[in-house]
DNA sequence: TTGTATGCGTTATCAT
DNA sequence: ATGATAACGCATACAA
């Protein structure tokens, strides 16, 4: 008789080849409780023999508990954002738990998502879309599952936040602008809703106007490079342009920068001071060397999963909120 | 007594509170087996008053599989590779399995690839990176667990590939070439191993030479932004500066592009008819307009689920080959 | 230090 | 069509 499916080795197979009890090979792979360095040796060579690998679902069910994170994520298309689930799920597995990863389309609603998450028992929940919708983490705290919120708005109780400083990099920028004596700069948001960039949009805002400096507000349809190319658009049909221009992330900047060539030229382009925010990889290209503001991702991904881990340790803690420091990246742009 | 872990509700819950039996909401729940309309109803709604979601973990201990695809990938940086991921997972989602983001770093060696895709019982493998370790999908078809390779080169006993059709797309743009009357074109390709790379600089060798075209190699360090930069250094360092350029893929040519205008400045640049390979996102900006083959990823992908969903299905089968269309995408830098 | 027994939540088999 | 029961592989409380 031939079965199709291979029978998996489990412990039992191990315990019996060892000479040993079930519990013993537990104890031994699960570095809980006592055993005997002789008897972990046994069982270790009895289960190199029979090439024995946990089954963490199994053990998991047991537990209660997968080790599996949730990486709810929008927008992969965007590099930053890629660049960020490629750190987050390094941070992950350097903690020893395990990305699930979870994009969320327009098409997925986010009951979908919480069916997901659910299903497989997460340990926790990492949020890193532009406009989360809270039912998802609102769902999660009741299911007592720990949520970390990246650069997101919402104050909760019991979710933690990882922030980058948006207030230190608009006075970075700001004062960039200045040295440059800048008397006029354009703002390029998003319609779209985002928090980061609708902060950093009011922050500049405002500390521009403490720094006399004039602001003028035009809004793309996104904030993405189809984003900054609409906006261009209607900057360059203005009756003047600015001395400076500041997107509200680098994704915009790129579209601005080129479409303004286009339509102004190269030459007129250069005059204006331009600077972005987030240093995502193409931002340093030579065609932009654009002066932004770094973002971490990886110092933001190693608190993110520090904050989700000690949640976990301790789910009724207070919410914590920690900010990632930022700082100029200077280049020909500004 | 306060126990801190929220029991979690069960089937058992449901069938008390509905009046039947567990196996009668495994059924509901699972489609399988008969089940009358009353009792169905029952259940459903007692389900839904507790709050009741299937235990997956449980699920798939049960049934020996996990519905959990693999998805091993290096170079998340990589703008195309996460366009790839991106629809992978969208694509995996569309199936009702779960993507399982494996990345692998240079610190990350094989075998702790292989113990997590074991330690889960993953039912499927998806591997694109650029230089798969092959005791990675050796181990798999060792198990049993299916496999699929996306532009990789191996054949392999009961692993399927996916790969685009670089005949075809190199075809196309020697013709463009051709069209160009380039008498002698330069191809751009990498030290660096990759099947894709390292195929289509072979490709356009021979091709070119049947069509009369002159060709010359230069190998970048790696085959990314950097490794143009590095390669247009070389190119802008030689004699005479041939007619067109060919880079094997668009990450490699935008840093050509950029460090070539650097070089020799933008106008000189402009005669030089260029091509690139895959029309990643950033292939479309602006400040390229890249001539270039598109790879299509959506179809890729679902491509790829097919057959790893099929082999699933039946495990034994021969591997087969998928060879995706592609076709020339017309832009200004040829 | 080790072994025994039980439970984790589901599904599949076999009766009824 | 439905219900009891035995796995699935592991971890732990308890006894020894």
């Amino acid at each position: 008789m031939s079965s199709n499916r291979i029978k998996q080795v489990s412990s039992v197979d191990v315990a019996r080849l060892a000479g040993v009890s079930r519990a013993a090979v537990s104890r031994t792979f699960s570095n809980n409780g006592y055993v005997s360095d002789v008897t972990r040796e046994k069982v270790m060579l009895a289960a190199k023999q029979l090439g024995y690998r946990v089954n963490h679902l199994a053990r998991s069910l047991n537990r209660q508990r997968s080790d599996l994170i949730g990486l709810v994520v929008a927008d992969l298309e965007n590099p930053f954002r890629s660049q960020q689930i490629n750190d987050l799920s390094e941070a992950i597995l350097a903690k020893n738990y395990r990305p699930f990863l979870i994009p969320t389309s327009v098409a997925r609603d986010s009951t979908q998502v919480i069916e997901m998450l659910m299903h497989y028992c997460v340990s926790g929940v990492i949020i890193t879309s532009d406009t989360p919708p809270e039912d998802i983490y609102k769902n999660c705290i009741e299911q007592s599952v720990p949520v970390v919120l990246i650069n997101k708005k919402d104050k909760y109780p019991q979710v933690d936040r990882v922030v980058c400083d948006n207030e230190k990099g608009i006075a970075l920028l700001v004062e960039a602008f200045v040295q440059r004596s800048c008397k006029r700069v354009v703002i390029i948001g998003s319609e779209a809703v985002s928090y980061s960039i609708q902060m950093r949009e009011a922050l500049f805002k405002e500390q521009a106007a403490q720094a006399g400096i004039e602001t003028d507000t035009i809004l793309g349809p996104n904030h993405d490079y189809q984003g900054g190319v609409v906006a261009a658009n209607i900057l360059s049909n203005q009756a003047n342009l600015p001395e400076g221009v500041f997107c509200c992330n680098d994704y915009l900047a790129l579209g601005v920068i080129d479409q303004l060539r286009e339509r102004i030229g190269h030459t007129e382009t250069e005059k204006i001071a331009i600077a972005g925010f987030d240093d995502m990889q193409q931002a340093s290209w030579k065609s932009y060397q654009l002066t932004t503001i770094r973002q971490p991702t990886q110092d933001m991904a190693s608190q993110t999963i520090n904050l989700l881990v000690s949640r976990i340790g301790d789910p009724e803690q207070a919410s914590r909120t920690y900010r990632t420091d930022v700082f100029l990246v200077k280049r020909t742009s500004l």
